[in-house]
DNA sequence: ATTAAAATTTAGACAAAACTAAAAATATAT
DNA sequence: ATATATTTTTAGTTTTGTCTAAATTTTAAT
């Protein structure tokens, strides 16, 4: 499989968490920066390879090979996102695009052998879920922080939103995958939340809340 | 940079050290599996990028940027060899492969923070100097074995032919880098060696050693 | 039910990196 | 020195993945 296929499975399998029914040839030339047009093409060409099922103008569904081998790509993804945090002491806002190029070397042995030397982790920096070397992942019933109850303790597990903004701005108010947090008061105006992290009090823009999961 | 242009300067580094006059397109395209025609081709894109100095006929040498840039290349390289070695176990015999994938990363925070994951090596697992991030290389006179002196004691300490085969009989034999080794006899016939390892008496072949270095 | 808008596909072209076959330059041998 | 062999380059083609522009299909609106 060429990276160009890896990456346009690896988009169809995020699509298609969101779309089940079938994946839309915009919405991939949209995730990937690239023209419908290329896109049809590569679809034909992950159709005949049995990775896709494909029929003209409605959309793309993973087949269960392409599924699995989706889930490979992720799998590798986020192991070394795993290592560039862990072991090379990145922050987790700048792993994204190194990661992008080192989910494409394919090894099988290698990526074993990475997972087994991180100790087998469940979940990448931000949260997100690494399947194991068969493809199954661990769910866990995962809450935004703009849904939960008021004055109950929850962890901080995830975020919606990785982008490098948004890592950053956790960071500043040092907020961590494992930080206990509790709503004490929400605006009803405007969905601000006044929320205890670290045992200080702030405040919570409802954008925020709604990109951070909590369990 | 393309994988491709790092592979052949790659490649033109390694040819240079030979013949620092120039390099043949032949024997670029013997060590990239490729013909002669496509050799060609890249090096007047090579040239375009003044990363070699090319006149058509009388083969090729590597510019300042050129060189610098096949350094950094085989930096990388080197680094992911004692990567996958010391941090996940491979055996010397399997790395290369994999290093050829890992070498095309392009991230140089990535690299030199690597560099200081493993402690800052000064040698591969086969015994070749790694370039450190200015491009300087530890230079060692190294010997091969067929040419030492008898009853004196050296330090094995890199393998010119890494080949899977050759690797593969030096863990047979228990020699490994940092081994001590005594030859005790020549045998003028045919340059059979009677020497010790971990002081037990074997007899090396010719072609055995003059493909291991010691020091 | 038509028509307009949006989404998708087709057709044809291009760049990168390879190839084959033929031509040109260099090296070798008598 | 000339002929032959070897090496290298040129010219033209292929494949992969992309593009633009035009055509087609589907969806939405009146």
């Amino acid at each position: 499989m060429t990276t160009s296929e890896e990456n346009y499975l690896k988009v169809i399998y995020h699509l298609s968490l969101v779309s089940p029914k079938g994946v839309n040839t915009n919405a991939i030339a949209a995730m990937l920066d690239t023209k419908a047009s290329s896109v049809t093409d590569m679809l034909k060409k992950l159709s005949d390879k049995e990775l896709v099922s494909y029929q003209k103008y409605q959309g793309v569904t993973l087949t269960e090979k392409g599924f699995h081998s989706a889930k490979m790509i992720v799998r590798k993804h986020r192991l070394w996102e795993v290592f560039l945090v862990e072991k090379l002491h990145f922050s987790w806002d700048e792993v994204h695009d190194i990661a992008e190029e080192l989910e494409h070397i394919k090894s099988e042995s290698l990526i074993n052998k990475l997972d087994s030397f991180l100790g087998f982790p469940y979940f990448d920096p931000h949260g997100d879920p690494i399947p194991n070397a068969d493809g199954e992942i661990k769910k866990v019933t995962k809450l935004l922080l703009s849904e939960v109850e008021l004055n109950k303790e929850y962890r901080c597990i995830g975020v919606k939103d990785s982008s490098s903004e948004f890592l950053k701005y956790l960071d500043k108010q040092k907020i961590a995958l494992g930080s206990t947090i509790v709503v004490k008061e929400k605006e009803s105006f405007d969905d601000t939340l006044l929320v205890e992290v670290n045992s200080k009090h702030i405040t919570i823009s409802n954008k925020i809340a709604t990109n951070l999961y909590v369990h």
